[in-house]
DNA sequence: ATCTAAACGAGACGGTACGTCAGGTCTTGGT
DNA sequence: ACCAAGACCTGACGTACCGTCTCGTTTAGAT
């Protein structure tokens, strides 16, 4: 690189970024997304409305780039077992974070709800919160010598009936869950 | 006294309340769930916003409503053959109707988005859409003689992977879709 | 006349009404002009913003009515004099209201101050607090055999001076200045 | 120390000082004072806010400076002749400034009504364009010799009715007007 | 020839108020 | 009692400016 373009001003405040993303998750959590306003971020944050409106369009992207921020850490490689074993020791750990006290549970299912209402949003969250979680998966296919032409399907096999149980709260997300999620995974992927 | 006559009184419009309906799906269709106000249904109804607010609680519910209206005569008895067979031939049906020209599928979804927002609402909503589908995936399931304490599971992994793709829109919804789905569903049956 | 349109309908709230006009008066006197915002009205008054706005294109408009309600109950006929003596009496009349401990003199200024930054208010200021004057005192001419004619000038020879020092406070209004301003504009009457 | 210490630091920019007052200038011309801000000058002048800001308290007072500068050169020492003449003479030279094709009337207006909202802005208003005139035309007074004591009213019976009609608008600035105005101030001066 | 400090263009910051929109309730006169 | 119309209160929205506070750069007097 010879060099950035480096334009001149003051730079962006980190520290407000930090707080903005702080205060929009804790709101988020304590008092449920509908609770969330851009003037409560703001007023949590001890900054302007307009800071916030600087640097992302809309509250849903501060929440999903709060989220993304603590969710990408929490993404390990499986494992070495099973096919079967793998998807499933990975849908477990993916249940413990949306099930923990601080579950993220309530705030997934927001963004998701805000993802049907804004195709703009929805490009990002899938970018954001969704794909990362496909690819991470997609690499155990690859690894355990799964066709690339199947991988699409499995994932929807694989993620699908997590997100269905995650939204409609038929049944709850459990390890013995995740076994059968998995098995049936693991067949399609040998059929 | 004792009880009251329950006498006098002007009846519920029957125009009224199918204009309501009419009015709150076309509009979710044609200009989109966002663009739905309960005033602009009052508008196009040609009817006072406190009769929507008389017999719904919101304009979810209206949607609601006018969606049963027409899903409910949807859901036919599957026809007859394997159970593999059966449940692609029960997607497949389902298919159709969220990918048509007037597609519910758009408005299944914001409907879905609207139940993450309101837990009141996501009880009607199930109870009005899903549990429909449910029972009646659930009943191939008993005539093939699969163990009740099974059913929950085999519809999560049945519908999971449908609503994930319809949500998320990695890909279409389709014949071939509808038997991997099924096929996935008659082996965890089996297994 | 044969019939009213008289559509359907809630009346306008009187009582909101009277509350605007109330609280924006009281904000403008005690807290100055610069301290009264439309929300502060709005919650002053326990009314909703968006009733303002649907009555008033600016708060400038509210306070010029409340202002106007007021000020026309004052202005009566003078008394019996000669010219001199009649202009002098009527601006002395003026200068009570504008000098009071109530004084409405500095809301006069702000909304003078209004008129010269937005055209349509300053039309309705015109209209409803100055032309109302300059009518009386017409009047007054008229009675005393002035020719139509020369009113503007001397109209404008009577409020210039008094208006130039409401606004720039070189001196106060008091009777002396009344007399002085009278016995100008009638010897120019006379001229 | 007797004289201030001056130390080091780079000198005001002349360039700066220049390009602020002529974009303040030439905004409140062409777009009107209401579109005159802050962030406007300094993207015009090619300038940063804070170099604003540095050097006035507020835009308006820029604005002043501006019109100050200009309107300090045009006012000259009246010609010979008798009160009612020299008087009439000198409103007539400022009806020309106010009146002109690249007029500073509605500048001087928007100016004024800044100086019923602001007290702080309203003594330097005053004292920059204001107090000057009147100078000016007491010192005519004092040259015919009316009596001190008297130069304030006459002050406003001279400049009330022209600032009234230029606020106003109920008429135009005249060469009659002056006449009239000029003779009314004779006259009083005389009595 | 360096050092130091003020002024500079740029632009992000914490705020205040704006004017609008939609939600859900209440009132009016009519059926 | 129900209806269409529409005014009402509430609360959140996204925008416009304000006046302040960094940035990194430029300029010029002091050392």
């Amino acid at each position: 690189m010879i060099s950035a373009p480096r334009r001149a001003g003051r730079k962006r405040s980190a520290t407000a970024h930090r707080a903005i993303l702080g205060a929009a998750l804790a709101i988020a959590r304590k008092k449920g997304y509908r609770a969330l306003t851009v003037d409560a971020i703001a007023e949590a944050a001890g900054v302007g409305k307009q800071t916030i409106y600087r640097w992302w369009p809309s509250k849903a992207e501060v929440v999903l780039e709060a989220l993304a921020e603590r969710s990408r850490a929490r993404i390990r490689a499986p494992g070495i077992g099973t096919l079967a074993e793998e998807v499933a020791g990975f849908l477990a750990q993916t249940f413990r974070a949306l099930n923990g006290p601080h579950g993220t549970g309530p705030v997934f299912k927001a963004l998701m709800a805000e993802a049907q209402l804004s195709s703009a949003f929805a490009a990002r969250f899938r970018a954001a919160l969704i794909d990362h979680r496909r690819a991470a998966l997609a690499e155990v296919f690859t690894r355990h010598g799964v066709a690339p032409e199947r991988h699409g399907l499995l994932l929807d096999l694989a993620f699908g009936p997590v997100w269905y149980r995650l939204l409609l709260a038929y049944a709850g997300l459990d390890e013995d869950f995740a076994r059968e999620v998995a098995a049936s995974v693991a067949h399609a992927a040998a059929y």
